[in-house]
DNA sequence: TTACAGTCTCAGGTTACCCGAGAGTCAAGG
DNA sequence: CCTTGACTCTCGGGTAACCTGAGACTGTAA
């Protein structure tokens, strides 16, 4: 019989750790006196501790490794957890290469551009939203102003009449595939609730689902909206440079602040958030 | 002003991490309402949260998200934090992947030879250790127990002799470097307390530091004397398997229980752990 | 006015332990 | 036999980055 200290020292494994392991029901001491309350372990522990050690090494957490052990669990089932764990690995690897291509990029934009960063790219998870749009080829950058007040207009005008009031987002969608400043597929659309969408079925406008997107890079713009160019360009980079790809859906332009139909010209400060529906290369 | 729910859904972000944000001081509402403690943000902090977004998908902490963006950092530090994460990064990558390596060991273990793991190795971590000892060539297995009955013998009479007291583990220490069954080059030790060497300097018997190994594979064997041979070459597969090797260091066997000089015969059940010294392959 | 959605704070949970306090236990030496 | 010092016990609190739920208050639309 052992107290906790010697068994501690014999198997390398910490008090706290044991009495922990004791706690959770991975390891009970052979007996504990009734009196005193001391852990008394055996030798014949030794095995199972390091089993533990093993199991916990694979990076198993303390739960998964009672069940492990507790419940002599078939073979099968085992090879079932290994498998587990293997993937669970295999995915977390990635994301850390993906972490490290990230600091990369931004440790060479540092170091090339010297500039600190203007715009930070986040990759975040959107949900699926219902809008009310309109689409139009504008033939270029001067007529975009016009073109866009003219959307908008018609598409607040139609929920007024409807009765419908919209979530709030205003956004536009891009639809060409590259850069262009000219004839710019453009989607004027604004958000509203799902159950509102019947109401617009014989209205003489378009209204879909803008599908979800679990992947999908994004940048915040704040100032003057002829520089969101730079903006764009800004996450076009990025995702070439981080190992992503656009999906075929559309590039979002959100208009968080500065209502299209109410900007004066195109250096009044605005708040626009681009998104960028994604994927990893080799998904 | 937007209301937390609102600026929750601009940004995607939770309102409960919001909160969390604003509690250890990442990003706080731009006002906060005298009566209703609502909290009250602008469009204006979005850049902000985006670029504490992209600074967690980096890996950062929050704490230091804090001092990244609250002390506006020099460049040159802001690229040594990053280079410092990548180191961190890296090395976990390399932890992981000796973690893929081991799950593999293990499943292949159970498909090729449907033993469910006899032998679980663990790595762990040794201090230095003074040692009494008297070294041997061994010329067979049959003199192995000869050997080493009157080698502790003479430790623990000269212990006796020099009122010192072991601190209860004794070992056997293997100098060849491959498994062999004849010229056993073996040290017979006995551990004693720092302090209690200088009282042997004189003494006709060896005393020296068996270093620390901060890797060591190590193999609990619970059974017949005899049987150990499979345990230990379960650990040197293991540590083939695994991407590591031995190091110079001696391998040892600890007697946890079953002192040599007590023991009938290589039947006697005994509790034996094996510890090999290593190192991983690349460092 | 009455829902009902939104917000607040505070407490407790998550994982695998570590740390410290305060009290009881054990073995050896005087 | 008593003291000393090493050992052990339990219990509460802390870590990181939140999440969950309770109970109370606020804001707005019908």
């Amino acid at each position: 019989m052992l107290r906790i200290g010697d068994f501690s020292r014999l198997a390398q494994v910490s008090i706290v750790t044991l009495r922990h392991y004791d706690d959770v029901g991975l390891i009970k001491p052979a007996h504990i006196d009734r009196f005193t309350d001391y852990r008394y372990y055996t030798l014949d522990q030794l095995p199972r501790l390091n089993r533990i050690l093993a199991l916990k090494d694979l990076g198993f957490s303390l739960e998964q490794i009672v069940r492990l052990l507790n419940d002599n669990i078939p073979v099968e089932q085992m090879k079932g957890m290994l498998r587990l764990r293997q993937g669970d690995i295999e995915r977390q690897i990635a994301e850390e290469q993906i972490k490290l291509v990230r600091i990369a990029t931004r440790l060479r934009q540092i170091e090339n551009e010297n500039n600190p960063v203007r715009y930070d790219v986040a990759v975040k998870s959107l949900e699926a939203l219902s809008i009310v749009s309109t689409r139009h080829m504008i033939p270029n950058l001067f007529e975009m102003g016009r073109y866009r007040c003219a959307a908008y207009d018609r598409i607040y005008n139609t929920l007024t009449e409807h009765k419908i009031k919209s979530t709030g987002t205003e956004m536009a969608l891009y639809h060409n595939h590259e850069y262009t400043e000219t004839n710019i597929d453009t989607e004027m659309a604004v958000v509203i609730p799902v159950r509102e969408i019947s109401k617009l079925a014989l209205a003489p406008i378009g209204t879909r689902q803008l599908p979800a997107s679990p992947e999908t890079a994004c940048v915040v713009h704040q100032g003057a909206t002829l520089d969101v160019t730079q903006a764009i360009i800004a996450v076009f980079e990025w995702i070439e440079a981080n190992g992503y790809r656009c999906r075929q859906s559309e590039t979002r332009e959100l208009h968080h602040y500065g209502k299209e139909n109410e900007l004066q010209d195109f250096n009044a400060p605005v708040v626009l958030e681009i998104q960028v529906p994604v994927e990893r290369i080799g998904d």
